[in-house]
DNA sequence: ATTTTGACCTTGAAACTAAAAAAGTCAAAA
DNA sequence: TTTTGACTTTTTTAGTTTCAAGGTCAAAAT
């Protein structure tokens, strides 16, 4: 069926980007030197995907979902619901080291609304992933919580927050060295510590 | 003595440079109208201050010190801890309305070495109020806290960053509108809730 | 029918430029 | 010691050009 065929290109042409973007930065990186690595035209694309941001917008999404579909198997495979929330602050950073090289911040920074929308839509589904692992810690004793999805949402917040207020200065582009980023992660720990505590049973 | 005549003139070219700031806000304003204000040429301000960044830096400097003493008072006066931390959160609020207006960040944010000084120390003296607080309250036996230096830097940060991470988009410049100011401090009380239980003795 | 492409058009970000406005200086005056 | 008019220097703004990159399309290839 034709449908499979040109999925597969779309991919092909996601991961070139990918590859690009990893290596060269995603503002960097041109329509053209895309369609050079896949030996096609640049018009190729544009039968693919209806302009560069869509393109950009694909890639993100492609890494979001490897994102949260690691963290919706830590969700599921719960035995403790305190650990699953520790080991999310772990691989939300291995994410946010992956993704922050890409640049595709800058490029997608505009507040447009389809972005403004995919945004919405990731938050909303960490929250759900935080709020099914609220809801499994009260079923097994660990919390008491009067509302999981609100308590859930806040948590999130409050630790996504500690990532602007940590550092002296705030960049939208979020570039950050190691150090700041370990700094960073451990102040979500002690956060979740108190948290933790916070909700306890 | 010359020192109070100087003080004093230092002083009447601070609150013409506030009123104008808050007026037209302070990237808008040039020496030459403060000057035309106070009916004095542009020259004897330079006389006062080296140059325009570190007047810009004494407004801000003179508007922080209103709203640390109002927060020291609150701290020193403190019956109970919680309440005072509560207190804050409406303190800082009134604050940033206030001085977000001023639009002094935008001619501030280069990151000059100067700022971020001032920038540091006033984090600093946030911390400490907030730590003699936690201390208040584990002398009265409200909370039970190992490290409350650490402990107060943790409640600073989570509750600063929930204004970054609560709005959709970032900007430095932090304008926002009341709603959203609103649903920032909701989130921040919400924190503080669970964060008090989470240190309660 | 679907996919690809070269040739073409359009747009937006740099790279200059000139003019204006604002910042900043200083010797002399008050 | 403080103030200022006259001055120089720096920054901002607006206008212009240019060119690379984005985007389109009719025709060709599969």
């Amino acid at each position: 069926m034709h449908t499979e065929a040109k999925d597969e290109m779309r991919d092909k042409i996601l991961e070139a980007a990918l590859k690009r973007f990893t290596h060269y930065g995603a503002s960097k990186t041109t329509m053209n030197e895309i369609a050079d690595d896949l030996h096609c035209s640049k018009a190729s694309l544009y039968y693919y995907f209806p302009d560069k941001k869509a393109m950009h917008l694909a890639v993100l999404e492609r890494i979001a979902e490897s994102y949260f579909q690691q963290m919706e198997k830590e969700a599921a495979q719960v035995k403790s619901a305190s650990k699953a929330l520790y080991n999310i602050i772990d691989l939300r950073k291995d994410f946010i080291s992956k993704f922050c090289r890409l640049e595709i911040f800058q490029i997608l920074q505009d507040n447009s609304a389809l972005f403004l929308e995919e945004k919405k839509k990731a938050k909303q589904r960490e929250f759900n992933i935080h709020t099914e692992i609220i809801k499994a810690g009260i079923v097994s004793g660990e919390f008491k919580v009067k509302d999981p999805a609100q308590t859930a949402e806040l948590l999130v917040l409050a630790t996504m927050g500690l990532r602007f207020s940590v550092p002296d200065h705030i960049r939208e582009d979020m570039d950050m060295d190691e150090e700041m980023m370990d700094q960073v992660i451990e102040k979500q720990k002690q956060l979740l510590d108190i948290f933790i505590k916070g909700i306890k049973a």
